[in-house]
DNA sequence: GGTCAGGCTGCACTCGATTGCAGTGAGCGG
DNA sequence: CCGCTCACTGCAATCGAGTGCAGCCTGACC
């Protein structure tokens, strides 16, 4: 015999199926009589039963499965946000399914289309595009979601993100701290809720300090990369020579500076800043190691998990959304100005 | 309605379900008229059909999902291999459910026992412990099973392996060819296969090429962590102060070299090269860049993922094992001995 | 002693899709 | 003109678990 049905178990305990299901299910438990629920839990347990997540879920039509919508496993914001999550829907019996979106819109869909295929009962959504009819759709249809790493605007989606204002405060704190008066900013693509965040951020924290408010001083990258954060500081070099710090839309993109200061000779930190954005592993080991801002990913996606299976068992609770708060993590990458 | 189902398609198409049924298999369409199958796939499209996999799984004893058994998504190795699997699985139809076991053979149990009790077809198994009654069980109650990155030593269970042996040839090649001839070795874990084929590899690379094969040479690390290699090194140099070279047994242990050489003073590469295994991530950003093996990660998921989907087509094929070679990415970390 | 309440248990149907078997009707050959 | 074959379709059972409803039995109360 392969693995033991919940026949199997009612009959080794001489007692009907229904009997069986009842007292092998917590909430039902009670309408049975505690002896006999003991016998069947103890024949169930010898028999190793485990009862069929299918065939239970074809009844229930609850899946215990929950899907990830990220841009891609590779990138490694995401699998400390993963395990996150996984971590808090493990011992509540869930599973999180991933799919990979690339940031491709078309893709999205096709991916969200498959996991509702799959019967998720609910999903994480940590895409950073940001406007997307999808998302309206999917409130619309009362799809329990959880939004990461972004906001959504107009949406009443709860979301969890790191309190982005509040670290580029710090960052820029910091630097006004060691003295750096002409600061500047690589700012994340203009399309994504965290790039322009970031950016109102830094102009809010330079205005507040009386430091250097010319909007020369913030160049905007096309994407989240080293070679899009390398060419907006080319530019930014070359409009503002006398910039003598920066703050980067993330560690990508200051990672793409280092390129810079080697090309062009800049010794960083003793004549140039720069400050990251997430504390991505190994930054630590890099020359000099890169100042940062931690944000905790793992603590992120485990609230987000939370939330999610909140919103599933009530499923019209207002939608609370998170900021996390986030900590700067000072290396070598910063200065006092030469 | 919410979801379509089955019977909302045939009645729509004034079929029977077991008609529309049959029209909607690809397998089975040749059973029925091909204009009343065409009508059927039509009104399915319009309905937005999707046919629920529970309902399909309880009856074929299908559930069109792996179980991908890795011991931590958070350690980079994963990712790519994940994302490898993922795009060959998807376009085959089925989804990877992962599970972390950080290397704890209990919660690796508990969690392949979680996978099974989500009737996954099949197991893509990554853990890098050696000896494991677990696997020998799987395997006899005839689990399809494929390993990544690791050997099975007696059983007969499929693999996909990068070549280490050919890797670390190529690291004692370069480091000869730069003119060392006292290579010191630090070892993964002798619990671990990759660990011990490795040191193997890097005994016979010395042996073969008459450079120093004082056992004093090679020095094995506890863990697959900076602080064991940093650990191992100072034994290293301790007993042998006179080395010129290591090969890493991988990149973290690399890493922990690096430490130890800001700690003694040791300018890396003039009075010591290293050489990593694995070519994580962001490596090309150190200083100075670490000369490592690379192994193409994504291509080892994606031909597991494809074995993997043989052996649930084929149960009883021969296993086939494939070694997939590597390569040396050369970058500043090597260098001539002073 | 009779009646009623309430605690347990069993029956039977349901979820949605698949599939062996039976049945219908058309077409063709004898 | 009859009978047989074959192509197609419908019926009904099945997978494993969950659940409304009915019925049994015991115990308590009048």
């Amino acid at each position: 015999m392969q693995t033991p049905t919940l026949r199997d178990v009612a009959d080794a305990a001489g007692v009907h199926p229904a009997t069986a299901s009842r007292a092998l299910n917590p909430a039902t438990r009670g309408l049975v009589n505690a002896e006999t629920a003991r016998r069947v839990m103890k024949v169930a347990e010898g028999l190793g039963y485990r009862p069929n997540p299918m065939a239970r879920g074809l009844k229930t039509a609850k899946s215990a499965t929950v899907g990830l919508v990220i841009p891609d496993l590779t990138n490694p914001l995401f699998p400390p946000i993963v395990r996150g999550i996984e971590d808090v829907l493990e011992p509540a019996g869930y599973s999180g399914l991933i799919v990979n979106t690339d940031n491709d819109p078309q893709r999205e869909q096709a991916q969200i289309e498959l996991l509702r295929s799959r019967q998720v009962e609910g999903l994480i959504v940590a895409t950073a595009l940001l406007d997307h009819p999808l998302m309206a759709q999917l409130q619309r249809e009362g799809v329990p979601m959880v939004m990461v790493n972004r906001r959504p605007d107009g949406l009443d989606i709860p979301s969890i993100t790191p309190d982005d204002a509040a670290g580029i405060e710090m960052a820029v704190a910091h630097l006004a701290d060691l003295g750096h008066r002409r600061i500047g900013h690589l700012a994340g693509p203009a399309s994504t809720s965290t790039g322009v965040a970031r950016r109102r951020a830094f102009r809010n924290a330079v205005r507040d300090r009386d430091l250097d408010v010319d909007p020369a001083l913030v160049v905007t990258c096309e994407h989240w990369t080293e070679e899009s954060g390398a060419a907006a500081l080319r530019r930014l070099l070359d409009a503002r020579p006398d910039v003598t710090a920066v703050v980067a839309g993330n560690d990508l993109i200051a990672l793409g500076c280092y390129d810079v200061f080697s090309e062009r000779g800049i010794d960083c930190p003793r004549e140039m800043s720069v400050v990251g954005f997430n504390d991505m592993p190994f930054l630590d080991k890099l020359a000099p190691p890169l100042t940062t801002l931690a944000i905790p990913h793992q603590q992120i996606g485990a609230e987000a998990a939370r939330m999610l299976l909140d919103a599933i068992a009530e499923p019209d609770r207002a939608a609370r959304s998170v900021l996390l708060p986030l900590s700067l993590v000072v290396r070598g990458s910063t200065a006092p100005p030469a």
